[in-house]
RNA sequence: CGGGGCAUAGCGCAGUCUGGUAGCGCACCUGCUUUGGGAGCAGGGGGUCGCAAGUUCGAAUCUUGCUGCCCCGACCA
């Protein structure tokens, strides 16, 4: 079972100290500084601190009504899930409930990217216009950027990406080919200023990427380091319950010869792809695969079937690589883009390094974007219903919503208490609407947010020692006896994150 | 950047043509009733009508300028 994320735990116990409704808390500065609380899952965090994430308590602003400028599916949902709010054109503040999913897409791609050797850093959003003129690019990037200057008139950048500095960053500290392969990446907020922002974090001025960088001494190690890379993303992307297939791309402004979009198919998606239908059933690469050895073989099996975007696709061979019934032609969603561009920025910028020869030469580097942010939005395009989003379980901002029909009944109030707490001593993060509002309008907020599991306590139930269960994402549910209630609860939520796992 | 549109309460909208006390639904607050798929009744709060000039006795409404936002296209993680 895979870690939980810690940053949204972290954040929301650091705003526990500037409201003064919460000093009656006793101990928990002391608590959270302590190792065992850091090592114990999120719940249990929660748990400790006696502050569970009651609906009454949380903020959780959803609407009823659609904004009017939301157009696709997955914005609708996400304002209306209170998960983000626009505050400009393209620029989106993350509520709490739509931090905790980002932090989770964050997290299972860091874990991937940890896995296939790559090292995190962070480096700033703002950058020296300097390093951008050593490339080259200050010019030619074009009102894409926005160019900011400092009060002494220095001009500064909001960067959109960051092959610049991570080669300032690699000349600066590695000069022996003893030294590589190095892979080094960062997840950071990015600005790009688009012409037409629109379908909200889909396509924002602002968002986040994972951007890694390798560096090796030639070519055939850069294929390798390449190679590991979109094996990662292929793991990656199935991890968030995602079927992404690599596509042959045009390597854009960043430059190169060798770059792969991975797509995933939705109807709403911004650009025409083709491929072969049997790309869509390939075995995704084990968690024990080992990233050190030859993985031209998996890979090549990957790129052996048709499969390219619109702009690279070429109807001829299409029809003479794949069989009638096996082409499809659908609208895809680009969640990652991997480019080889050799000595594009080394040469430019001295990043050399001394090869087993005594020899300077400069490296050969490669970047890996995926962008988390707009991975929420891709998310939903491709998971959801009439009724709201249906998260995959991995990512869902609470594995359980725990529904209490009757909030001013003793019994059902008790039930779910204890629930509750059984759940998250057992690690699952639960969300307790102890609201209030009637039956209905818990439903249907609890489908709009689409947790995986919805657990029901209502006094009728309760009378027979029974509370009812429900899958968002088949909608089946049933009643279970009260007191085995937690620990099948929980069975169900691990089984929906195990159906997750590669 | 070309073309089109919109801007009135947190959200969805009417009112603008034809100038005269700023409205409706949802949400919010209070009370009562209700309580297993977005309840009912009663009462209540919330608005520099995007901004600025102008015309007028009087501007949400007419004029001019500006700004913001959305959609289509070209471009992109």
């Amino acid at each position: 079972m895979q870690q939980e994320p810690l940053p949204a735990v972290c954040s929301y116990a650091a705003m526990i100290p500037s409201s003064a409704a919460f000093s009656s808390a006793q101990g928990w500065v002391l608590s959270f500084s302590s190792g065992s609380a850091l090592s114990a899952g999120t719940g249990a965090i929660l748990d400790m601190f006696g502050f569970p994430m009651r609906l009454s308590n949380y903020f959780l602003p959803t609407l009823r009504e659609t904004p009017a400028e939301a157009e696709i599916v997955s914005h609708r949902l996400m304002l209306r899930a209170g998960l983000i709010r626009q505050e400009s054109a393209g620029i989106y503040a993350w509520m709490p409930l739509g931090l905790r999913v980002l932090r989770k897409i964050e997290q299972v791609v860091r874990e991937e990217q940890d896995r296939a050797g790559a090292i995190e850093l962070l480096m700033p959003t703002i950058q020296s216009a300097d390093l951008w003129r050593e490339s080259g690019r200050y010019d030619d990037y074009g009102k894409e950027m926005l160019r900011i200057q400092d009060r002494h008139e220095r001009d500064m950048l909001f960067g959109p990406t960051n092959e610049e500095m991570i080669t300032e960053i690699f000349r600066a500290s590695v000069k022996s080919y003893r030294d590589l392969p190095l892979n080094l990446y960062h997840i950071q907020w990015k600005f790009r200023d688009e012409v037409r922002p629109r379908f909200g974090v889909m396509r924002s001025r602002e968002f986040l990427m994972k951007d890694a960088y390798s560096f090796d001494l030639d070519k055939d190690s850069a294929r390798h380091s390449y190679n590991r890379m979109f094996v990662a993303y292929l793991r990656t992307f199935k991890r968030l319950g995602l079927t992404a297939i690599p596509m042959k791309a045009e390597s854009g402004p960043i430059g190169g010869d060798m770059s792969h979009e991975f797509i995933i198919l939705a109807d709403t998606g911004e650009s025409e792809v083709f491929c072969d239908r049997q790309l869509l059933g390939l075995p995704t690469p084990p968690i024990d695969v080992d990233f050190g050895s030859d993985l031209n073989p998996l890979v090549e099996e990957w790129l052996s079937f048709y499969a390219a975007t619109s702009e690279m696709h070429e109807d001829g061979r299409f029809e003479a690589s794949v069989p009638e019934d096996r082409r499809v032609s659908a609208r895809g969603i680009e969640v990652g883009h991997i480019f080889y561009f050799g000595t594009k920025y080394s040469e430019p910028m001295g990043a050399k390094v001394a090869g087993p020869d005594g020899e300077e030469r400069p490296v050969h580097m490669g970047s890996y974007g995926i962008g988390p942010s707009r991975l929420a939005a891709a998310i939903i395009e491709a998971s959801h219903d009439d009724g709201g989003i249906i998260w995959p379980a991995p990512i869902a901002p609470f594995d359980v919503g725990l529904i209490n029909l009757r909030a001013d009944d003793a019994g059902t109030g008790a039930a779910c208490e204890a629930l509750y707490a059984a759940l998250e001593a057992a690690g699952v993060e639960v969300l307790y609407d102890d609201t209030d509002a009637r039956a209905g309008a818990k439903f249907a907020n609890m489908d709009l947010i689409g947790l995986p599991v919805q657990v029901v306590v209502g006094p009728k139930g309760l009378a027979e020692n029974t509370i009812e269960v429900k899958t968002r994402a088949g909608g089946e549910r049933k009643s279970i006896p009260l007191d085995t209630a937690a620990a099948e609860v929980e069975g169900m939520v691990k089984a929906a994150k195990q159906a997750f796992a590669v």
